[in-house]
DNA sequence: AACTGTTTTAATCGTTGGTTTAAATCTGTA
DNA sequence: TACAGATTTAAACCAACGATTAAAACAGTT
Protein backbone atom coordinates (compact mmCIF):
# COMPACT_ATOMS: atom_id res chain seq x y z
CA UNK A 1 0.00 0.00 0.00
CA UNK A 2 1.79 2.94 -0.92
CA UNK A 3 1.88 6.01 1.12
CA UNK A 4 -1.06 8.12 -0.90
CA UNK A 5 -2.76 5.36 -1.02
CA UNK A 6 -2.97 5.50 2.91
CA UNK A 7 -3.22 8.58 3.65
CA UNK A 8 -6.34 8.91 0.92
CA UNK A 9 -7.97 6.31 2.60
CA UNK A 10 -7.94 7.90 6.00
CA UNK A 11 -9.13 10.99 4.46
CA UNK A 12 -11.89 8.87 2.64
CA UNK A 13 -13.27 7.00 5.94
CA UNK A 14 -12.69 10.35 8.45
CA UNK A 15 -14.88 12.25 5.79
CA UNK A 16 -17.54 9.99 6.01
CA UNK A 17 -17.25 9.22 9.84
CA UNK A 18 -16.87 12.73 10.84
CA UNK A 19 -19.90 14.14 8.36
CA UNK A 20 -21.92 11.83 10.25
CA UNK A 21 -21.35 11.69 14.12
CA UNK A 22 -19.17 14.50 14.04
CA UNK A 23 -15.85 15.29 15.02
CA UNK A 24 -15.55 14.08 18.89
CA UNK A 25 -18.26 11.45 18.03
CA UNK A 26 -15.48 9.56 16.04
CA UNK A 27 -12.20 7.68 17.44
CA UNK A 28 -9.46 7.51 15.86
CA UNK A 29 -10.07 3.84 16.29
CA UNK A 30 -13.29 3.60 14.11
CA UNK A 31 -11.55 5.69 11.36
CA UNK A 32 -8.27 3.74 10.85
CA UNK A 33 -10.29 0.04 11.12
CA UNK A 34 -13.15 1.66 8.22
CA UNK A 35 -9.69 2.82 6.54
CA UNK A 36 -8.33 -0.60 6.92
CA UNK A 37 -5.25 1.02 8.33
CA UNK A 38 -2.98 0.85 10.97
CA UNK A 39 -4.01 2.95 14.09
CA UNK A 40 -0.71 4.80 14.38
CA UNK A 41 -0.95 5.56 10.81
CA UNK A 42 -2.88 8.71 11.63
CA UNK A 43 -0.33 10.44 13.62
CA UNK A 44 2.47 9.05 11.05
CA UNK A 45 0.61 10.99 8.67
CA UNK A 46 -1.42 14.03 9.85
CA UNK A 47 0.39 14.54 13.74
CA UNK A 48 -2.62 14.72 16.18
CA UNK A 49 -6.21 14.40 15.26
CA UNK A 50 -6.76 18.03 15.17
CA UNK A 51 -4.08 18.23 12.10
CA UNK A 52 -6.63 15.45 10.42
CA UNK A 53 -9.77 17.65 10.79
CA UNK A 54 -8.13 20.16 8.98
CA UNK A 55 -6.67 17.81 6.49
CA UNK A 56 -10.24 16.58 5.87
CA UNK A 57 -11.47 20.43 5.18
CA UNK A 58 -8.77 21.13 3.02
CA UNK A 59 -9.17 18.65 0.46
CA UNK A 60 -12.77 19.85 -0.12
CA UNK A 61 -12.46 23.55 0.11
CA UNK A 62 -9.16 24.00 -1.92
CA UNK A 63 -10.96 22.70 -5.11
CA UNK A 64 -14.31 24.37 -4.39
CA UNK A 65 -12.85 27.65 -3.69
CA UNK A 66 -10.65 27.41 -6.80
CA UNK A 67 -14.40 26.30 -8.70
CA UNK A 68 -15.62 29.06 -7.28
CA UNK A 69 -13.03 31.78 -7.96
CA UNK A 70 -13.25 30.44 -12.13
CA UNK A 71 -16.76 30.72 -11.66
CA UNK A 72 -17.00 34.29 -10.51
CA UNK A 73 -14.16 35.43 -13.21
CA UNK A 74 -16.27 34.38 -16.04
CA UNK A 75 -18.89 36.03 -14.49
CA UNK A 76 -17.63 39.71 -14.15
CA UNK A 77 -15.38 39.34 -17.63
CA UNK A 78 -19.05 38.46 -19.20
CA UNK A 79 -19.31 41.64 -18.68
CA UNK A 80 -23.30 41.81 -17.66
CA UNK A 81 -24.36 42.66 -14.76
CA UNK A 82 -23.83 40.25 -12.25
CA UNK A 83 -27.44 39.28 -10.56
CA UNK A 84 -28.05 37.61 -7.10
CA UNK A 85 -30.07 34.98 -8.51
CA UNK A 86 -26.69 34.46 -10.79
CA UNK A 87 -24.16 34.34 -8.35
CA UNK A 88 -26.16 32.01 -5.96
CA UNK A 89 -26.70 29.53 -8.82
CA UNK A 90 -22.89 29.84 -9.28
CA UNK A 91 -22.37 28.74 -6.04
CA UNK A 92 -24.68 26.21 -5.84
CA UNK A 93 -23.63 24.65 -9.33
CA UNK A 94 -19.76 25.24 -7.82
CA UNK A 95 -20.87 22.86 -4.61
CA UNK A 96 -22.57 20.52 -6.78
CA UNK A 97 -20.09 20.01 -9.61
CA UNK A 98 -16.59 20.51 -8.99
CA UNK A 99 -17.60 17.94 -5.91
CA UNK A 100 -19.39 15.47 -7.75
CA UNK A 101 -16.93 15.52 -10.44
CA UNK A 102 -14.30 14.29 -7.80
CA UNK A 103 -16.76 11.36 -6.99
CA UNK A 104 -17.50 12.95 -3.65
CA UNK A 105 -20.95 13.67 -2.24
CA UNK A 106 -21.72 16.93 -1.99
CA UNK A 107 -24.29 16.84 1.13
CA UNK A 108 -21.31 15.12 3.00
CA UNK A 109 -19.44 18.66 2.83
CA UNK A 110 -22.81 20.67 3.68
CA UNK A 111 -22.98 18.18 6.59
CA UNK A 112 -19.18 19.08 7.36
CA UNK A 113 -19.91 22.83 7.01
CA UNK A 114 -22.65 23.13 9.36
CA UNK A 115 -20.49 21.27 11.44
CA UNK A 116 -17.51 23.43 11.39
CA UNK A 117 -20.09 26.27 12.59
CA UNK A 118 -21.71 24.55 15.35
CA UNK A 119 -19.02 22.07 16.63
CA UNK A 120 -16.88 23.39 19.35
CA UNK A 121 -13.06 23.13 17.54
CA UNK A 122 -11.77 26.89 17.69
CA UNK A 123 -8.60 25.29 15.82
CA UNK A 124 -11.08 24.61 13.01
CA UNK A 125 -12.85 28.11 12.76
CA UNK A 126 -9.01 29.39 12.65
CA UNK A 127 -7.92 27.33 10.08
CA UNK A 128 -10.82 27.73 7.70
CA UNK A 129 -11.12 31.99 8.39
CA UNK A 130 -7.19 32.16 7.68
CA UNK A 131 -7.36 29.81 4.78
CA UNK A 132 -10.83 30.82 3.23
CA UNK A 133 -11.39 33.93 4.44
CA UNK A 134 -10.63 35.52 1.36
CA UNK A 135 -12.54 33.68 -1.26
CA UNK A 136 -15.30 34.16 1.15
CA UNK A 137 -15.22 38.31 1.40
CA UNK A 138 -14.97 38.17 -2.85
CA UNK A 139 -17.93 36.32 -3.01
CA UNK A 140 -19.80 38.39 -0.38
CA UNK A 141 -18.90 41.60 -2.12
CA UNK A 142 -19.89 40.80 -5.12
CA UNK A 143 -23.56 39.61 -3.70
CA UNK A 144 -23.35 43.03 -2.10
CA UNK A 145 -22.65 44.82 -5.63
CA UNK A 146 -25.98 43.14 -6.74
CA UNK A 147 -27.91 44.52 -3.85
CA UNK A 148 -27.22 48.04 -4.06
CA UNK A 149 -28.95 50.63 -2.02
CA UNK A 150 -29.20 47.43 1.14
CA UNK A 151 -27.72 49.02 3.99
CA UNK A 152 -24.12 46.82 4.67
CA UNK A 153 -25.89 45.63 8.08
CA UNK A 154 -28.95 44.53 6.76
CA UNK A 155 -26.96 42.67 3.43
CA UNK A 156 -24.77 41.27 6.25
CA UNK A 157 -27.24 39.40 8.61
CA UNK A 158 -29.56 38.42 5.16
CA UNK A 159 -26.05 36.80 4.34
CA UNK A 160 -26.07 34.85 7.28
CA UNK A 161 -29.65 33.92 7.01
CA UNK A 162 -28.76 32.69 3.19
CA UNK A 163 -26.22 30.48 4.36
CA UNK A 164 -27.89 29.65 7.30
CA UNK A 165 -30.74 28.21 5.23
CA UNK A 166 -28.26 26.58 3.05
CA UNK A 167 -26.37 24.94 5.51
CA UNK A 168 -28.78 23.94 7.71
CA UNK A 169 -31.17 22.72 5.13
CA UNK A 170 -28.44 21.03 2.98
CA UNK A 171 -26.96 19.59 6.05
CA UNK A 172 -30.16 17.61 7.15
CA UNK A 173 -30.85 16.47 3.56
CA UNK A 174 -31.34 13.25 4.04
CA UNK A 175 -33.39 13.61 7.27
CA UNK A 176 -35.88 15.64 5.84
CA UNK A 177 -36.09 14.39 2.73
CA UNK A 178 -37.46 11.35 4.14
CA UNK A 179 -39.87 13.13 6.35
CA UNK A 180 -41.65 15.08 2.78
CA UNK A 181 -41.10 11.34 1.09
CA UNK A 182 -43.16 10.05 4.34
CA UNK A 183 -46.07 12.85 4.41
CA UNK A 184 -46.36 13.62 0.62
CA UNK A 185 -45.00 10.74 -0.84
CA UNK A 186 -43.17 12.62 -3.22
CA UNK A 187 -38.97 12.41 -3.75
CA UNK A 188 -36.99 15.44 -4.16
CA UNK A 189 -33.09 15.07 -4.93
CA UNK A 190 -30.48 18.18 -4.25
CA UNK A 191 -30.75 19.52 -7.64
CA UNK A 192 -34.28 19.94 -7.49
CA UNK A 193 -33.51 21.31 -4.12
CA UNK A 194 -31.55 24.39 -5.03
CA UNK A 195 -33.73 25.06 -7.70
CA UNK A 196 -36.18 25.66 -4.79
CA UNK A 197 -33.33 27.62 -2.48
CA UNK A 198 -32.30 29.72 -5.22
CA UNK A 199 -35.61 32.07 -6.08
CA UNK A 200 -36.53 32.03 -1.92
CA UNK A 201 -33.14 32.87 -0.89
CA UNK A 202 -32.70 35.61 -3.65
CA UNK A 203 -36.28 36.76 -2.64
CA UNK A 204 -35.16 37.49 1.44
CA UNK A 205 -31.83 39.21 0.28
CA UNK A 206 -33.86 41.54 -2.08
CA UNK A 207 -36.86 41.59 -0.18
CA UNK A 208 -37.06 45.74 0.77
CA UNK A 209 -36.12 47.49 4.08
CA UNK A 210 -39.31 48.60 5.57
CA UNK B 1 -28.86 22.06 50.40
CA UNK B 2 -32.38 21.02 48.84
CA UNK B 3 -33.23 18.46 46.35
CA UNK B 4 -34.59 20.94 43.80
CA UNK B 5 -31.67 23.09 44.61
CA UNK B 6 -29.34 20.57 43.65
CA UNK B 7 -31.48 19.55 40.94
CA UNK B 8 -31.85 23.10 39.39
CA UNK B 9 -28.01 23.59 39.58
CA UNK B 10 -27.07 20.71 37.59
CA UNK B 11 -29.74 22.02 34.73
CA UNK B 12 -28.31 25.32 34.77
CA UNK B 13 -24.92 24.38 34.66
CA UNK B 14 -25.49 21.69 31.91
CA UNK B 15 -27.92 24.09 30.29
CA UNK B 16 -24.58 26.89 29.78
CA UNK B 17 -21.82 24.18 29.21
CA UNK B 18 -23.97 22.47 26.74
CA UNK B 19 -25.02 25.20 24.72
CA UNK B 20 -21.11 26.54 24.57
CA UNK B 21 -19.65 23.52 24.07
CA UNK B 22 -21.93 20.82 22.75
CA UNK B 23 -23.14 17.32 24.82
CA UNK B 24 -19.87 15.08 24.32
CA UNK B 25 -17.07 18.07 25.02
CA UNK B 26 -18.85 18.47 27.93
CA UNK B 27 -18.26 16.27 30.90
CA UNK B 28 -20.43 15.23 34.32
CA UNK B 29 -17.38 16.50 35.97
CA UNK B 30 -17.18 19.84 34.23
CA UNK B 31 -21.18 19.78 34.49
CA UNK B 32 -21.41 19.37 38.43
CA UNK B 33 -17.95 21.32 39.41
CA UNK B 34 -19.50 24.12 38.12
CA UNK B 35 -22.87 23.31 39.51
CA UNK B 36 -21.09 22.77 42.99
CA UNK B 37 -22.45 19.38 43.39
CA UNK B 38 -20.85 15.87 43.52
CA UNK B 39 -20.23 14.25 40.84
CA UNK B 40 -22.58 11.52 41.49
CA UNK B 41 -25.54 13.74 42.14
CA UNK B 42 -26.29 13.50 37.94
CA UNK B 43 -26.66 9.86 37.92
CA UNK B 44 -28.61 9.85 41.00
CA UNK B 45 -31.24 12.54 39.94
CA UNK B 46 -31.30 12.18 36.22
CA UNK B 47 -30.14 8.70 36.00
CA UNK B 48 -27.62 9.06 33.15
CA UNK B 49 -25.74 12.00 31.03
CA UNK B 50 -28.50 11.17 28.36
CA UNK B 51 -31.38 11.53 30.56
CA UNK B 52 -29.77 15.01 31.89
CA UNK B 53 -29.47 15.79 28.20
CA UNK B 54 -33.60 15.47 27.50
CA UNK B 55 -33.93 17.58 31.01
CA UNK B 56 -31.92 20.41 29.94
CA UNK B 57 -34.26 20.41 26.77
CA UNK B 58 -37.71 19.69 28.74
CA UNK B 59 -36.76 22.28 30.68
CA UNK B 60 -37.26 25.09 28.29
CA UNK B 61 -38.74 23.07 25.17
CA UNK B 62 -42.36 23.22 27.77
CA UNK B 63 -42.97 26.75 28.85
CA UNK B 64 -42.14 27.94 25.28
CA UNK B 65 -44.24 25.18 23.53
CA UNK B 66 -47.03 26.05 25.89
CA UNK B 67 -46.74 29.73 25.91
CA UNK B 68 -46.60 29.46 22.17
CA UNK B 69 -50.13 27.12 22.10
CA UNK B 70 -51.54 30.29 24.08
CA UNK B 71 -50.54 33.10 22.01
CA UNK B 72 -51.42 30.81 18.54
CA UNK B 73 -54.97 30.54 20.30
CA UNK B 74 -55.03 34.08 21.28
CA UNK B 75 -54.21 34.80 17.34
CA UNK B 76 -56.75 32.28 15.78
CA UNK B 77 -59.74 33.02 18.25
CA UNK B 78 -59.65 36.84 17.42
CA UNK B 79 -60.96 35.83 14.07
CA UNK B 80 -58.54 38.05 11.62
CA UNK B 81 -56.81 36.38 9.53
CA UNK B 82 -53.35 34.69 10.54
CA UNK B 83 -50.44 36.26 8.24
CA UNK B 84 -47.07 34.85 7.83
CA UNK B 85 -45.21 37.79 9.39
CA UNK B 86 -47.82 37.78 12.25
CA UNK B 87 -46.93 33.95 12.73
CA UNK B 88 -43.12 34.68 11.84
CA UNK B 89 -43.34 37.73 14.88
CA UNK B 90 -45.39 35.02 17.60
CA UNK B 91 -42.88 32.32 17.18
CA UNK B 92 -40.07 34.91 17.94
CA UNK B 93 -41.69 37.40 20.89
CA UNK B 94 -42.70 33.68 22.46
CA UNK B 95 -39.06 32.72 22.12
CA UNK B 96 -37.92 35.77 23.87
CA UNK B 97 -40.12 36.58 26.18
CA UNK B 98 -41.31 33.52 27.98
CA UNK B 99 -37.36 32.64 28.23
CA UNK B 100 -36.45 36.10 28.96
CA UNK B 101 -39.30 35.99 31.51
CA UNK B 102 -37.64 32.92 33.62
CA UNK B 103 -34.56 35.39 33.40
CA UNK B 104 -32.44 32.65 31.06
CA UNK B 105 -31.05 33.54 27.97
CA UNK B 106 -32.90 32.99 24.54
CA UNK B 107 -29.38 33.13 22.69
CA UNK B 108 -28.41 29.77 24.70
CA UNK B 109 -31.83 27.90 23.60
CA UNK B 110 -31.55 28.28 20.11
CA UNK B 111 -28.29 27.44 20.57
CA UNK B 112 -29.24 24.10 21.89
CA UNK B 113 -31.60 23.87 19.32
CA UNK B 114 -29.17 23.83 16.64
CA UNK B 115 -27.15 21.24 18.45
CA UNK B 116 -30.20 19.47 18.67
CA UNK B 117 -30.04 19.65 14.67
CA UNK B 118 -26.19 18.66 14.38
CA UNK B 119 -25.03 17.01 16.47
CA UNK B 120 -25.26 12.73 16.38
CA UNK B 121 -28.04 12.28 19.08
CA UNK B 122 -30.63 9.98 18.30
CA UNK B 123 -32.74 9.74 21.48
CA UNK B 124 -32.25 13.42 21.80
CA UNK B 125 -34.01 13.96 18.37
CA UNK B 126 -36.70 10.99 19.13
CA UNK B 127 -37.29 12.55 22.60
CA UNK B 128 -38.00 16.09 21.03
CA UNK B 129 -40.61 14.62 18.49
CA UNK B 130 -41.80 12.47 20.29
CA UNK B 131 -42.69 15.32 22.80
CA UNK B 132 -43.10 18.46 20.93
CA UNK B 133 -43.95 16.91 17.34
CA UNK B 134 -47.88 18.47 17.86
CA UNK B 135 -46.92 21.71 18.46
CA UNK B 136 -44.27 22.18 15.64
CA UNK B 137 -47.30 20.71 13.22
CA UNK B 138 -49.69 23.33 14.58
CA UNK B 139 -47.77 26.23 14.20
CA UNK B 140 -46.63 24.62 10.26
CA UNK B 141 -50.38 24.06 9.93
CA UNK B 142 -51.35 27.67 10.39
CA UNK B 143 -48.41 28.92 8.30
CA UNK B 144 -49.35 26.64 5.83
CA UNK B 145 -52.81 28.03 6.20
CA UNK B 146 -51.19 31.86 5.90
CA UNK B 147 -49.47 30.45 2.36
CA UNK B 148 -52.42 28.98 0.19
CA UNK B 149 -51.75 28.13 -3.30
CA UNK B 150 -48.29 27.03 -2.53
CA UNK B 151 -48.27 23.37 -3.08
CA UNK B 152 -47.13 21.21 -0.12
CA UNK B 153 -43.83 20.10 -1.12
CA UNK B 154 -42.67 23.73 -1.32
CA UNK B 155 -44.15 24.95 1.53
CA UNK B 156 -41.78 22.52 3.34
CA UNK B 157 -38.77 23.11 1.59
CA UNK B 158 -39.51 26.76 2.66
CA UNK B 159 -40.15 25.87 6.44
CA UNK B 160 -36.79 24.05 6.91
CA UNK B 161 -35.06 27.09 4.79
CA UNK B 162 -36.61 29.52 7.39
CA UNK B 163 -35.93 27.61 10.30
CA UNK B 164 -32.30 27.14 9.14
CA UNK B 165 -32.09 30.99 8.85
CA UNK B 166 -33.62 31.32 12.20
CA UNK B 167 -31.47 28.24 14.11
CA UNK B 168 -27.78 29.18 12.38
CA UNK B 169 -28.50 32.57 12.60
CA UNK B 170 -29.63 33.28 16.08
CA UNK B 171 -27.32 30.43 17.73
CA UNK B 172 -24.20 32.08 16.02
CA UNK B 173 -25.86 35.60 17.21
CA UNK B 174 -22.57 36.70 19.28
CA UNK B 175 -19.68 35.65 16.47
CA UNK B 176 -21.85 36.94 13.78
CA UNK B 177 -22.22 40.31 15.91
CA UNK B 178 -19.08 40.83 17.05
CA UNK B 179 -17.76 40.32 13.48
CA UNK B 180 -20.12 42.85 12.11
CA UNK B 181 -19.42 45.27 15.20
CA UNK B 182 -15.24 44.67 14.18
CA UNK B 183 -16.13 45.61 10.28
CA UNK B 184 -19.04 48.81 10.52
CA UNK B 185 -18.89 49.59 14.31
CA UNK B 186 -22.55 49.21 14.30
CA UNK B 187 -24.03 47.06 17.01
CA UNK B 188 -26.83 44.46 16.65
CA UNK B 189 -29.23 43.72 19.90
CA UNK B 190 -30.95 40.59 19.30
CA UNK B 191 -34.59 41.81 19.10
CA UNK B 192 -33.44 43.97 16.16
CA UNK B 193 -32.00 41.17 14.35
CA UNK B 194 -35.63 39.37 15.30
CA UNK B 195 -37.19 42.48 13.68
CA UNK B 196 -34.70 41.74 10.25
CA UNK B 197 -35.36 38.27 10.15
CA UNK B 198 -39.23 38.48 10.07
CA UNK B 199 -39.54 40.52 6.99
CA UNK B 200 -36.55 38.50 5.23
CA UNK B 201 -38.30 34.86 6.02
CA UNK B 202 -41.72 36.49 4.99
CA UNK B 203 -40.66 37.22 1.52
CA UNK B 204 -38.91 33.72 1.32
CA UNK B 205 -41.66 31.51 2.37
CA UNK B 206 -44.32 33.77 -0.30
CA UNK B 207 -42.26 34.50 -3.07
CA UNK B 208 -43.99 32.89 -6.03
CA UNK B 209 -42.87 29.76 -7.51
CA UNK B 210 -41.62 29.99 -11.02
C1' DA C 1 22.49 -8.54 -2.72
C1' DA C 2 23.33 -4.86 0.64
C1' DC C 3 22.16 -0.63 2.34
C1' DT C 4 19.12 3.44 3.66
C1' DG C 5 15.27 5.99 4.59
C1' DT C 6 10.25 5.41 4.78
C1' DT C 7 6.20 3.25 6.31
C1' DT C 8 3.59 -0.15 8.91
C1' DT C 9 2.77 -2.78 12.87
C1' DA C 10 1.57 -4.42 17.65
C1' DA C 11 1.92 -3.13 22.10
C1' DT C 12 1.69 0.10 25.63
C1' DC C 13 1.26 4.60 28.16
C1' DG C 14 -1.25 7.98 30.74
C1' DT C 15 -5.67 10.35 30.85
C1' DT C 16 -10.37 11.03 30.90
C1' DG C 17 -14.91 9.54 30.55
C1' DG C 18 -19.63 7.73 32.57
C1' DT C 19 -21.11 4.94 36.03
C1' DT C 20 -21.37 2.40 40.46
C1' DT C 21 -20.74 1.48 45.30
C1' DA C 22 -21.02 1.76 50.27
C1' DA C 23 -20.60 4.65 53.89
C1' DA C 24 -21.75 9.13 55.86
C1' DT C 25 -24.94 12.77 56.37
C1' DC C 26 -29.15 15.02 56.34
C1' DT C 27 -34.36 15.62 56.90
C1' DG C 28 -38.73 14.89 58.52
C1' DT C 29 -41.66 12.17 61.68
C1' DA C 30 -43.16 9.67 65.68
C1' DT D 1 -34.46 11.69 70.92
C1' DA D 2 -34.63 7.77 68.00
C1' DC D 3 -35.76 5.99 63.80
C1' DA D 4 -36.35 5.61 58.36
C1' DG D 5 -35.91 7.15 54.04
C1' DA D 6 -33.71 10.37 51.03
C1' DT D 7 -29.61 12.56 49.70
C1' DT D 8 -24.70 13.47 49.52
C1' DT D 9 -20.04 12.08 49.60
C1' DA D 10 -15.42 10.01 48.54
C1' DA D 11 -13.59 6.37 46.31
C1' DA D 12 -13.17 3.19 42.95
C1' DC D 13 -14.23 0.67 38.47
C1' DC D 14 -13.65 -0.18 33.89
C1' DA D 15 -13.91 1.04 29.19
C1' DA D 16 -12.38 4.07 25.65
C1' DC D 17 -9.55 7.63 24.07
C1' DG D 18 -5.31 10.05 21.68
C1' DA D 19 -0.72 9.49 21.55
C1' DT D 20 3.89 7.18 21.60
C1' DT D 21 7.34 3.66 21.06
C1' DA D 22 10.54 0.28 19.17
C1' DA D 23 10.74 -3.26 16.20
C1' DA D 24 9.39 -5.22 11.77
C1' DA D 25 8.45 -4.72 6.92
C1' DC D 26 8.88 -2.30 2.83
C1' DA D 27 10.76 0.49 -1.24
C1' DG D 28 14.14 2.49 -3.94
C1' DT D 29 19.15 2.98 -5.00
C1' DT D 30 23.71 1.52 -5.81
Amino acid sequence: MSQTDTVSRILDAAEVLFAERGFTETSLRTITSTAGVNLAAVNYHFGSKKELIQAVFERFLTPFTQTLADELDRRVTAGQAVTVEGLLESLYRVGMGSLAAQGRDPQRFMRLLGLAYTQYQGHLRRFIVSRYGDSYRRFAGLLAQALPGLDPVTFYWRLYFMLGATIFTLSSFDAIEAILREDFGAESSLPETLERLVPAAAAMLKVDAD
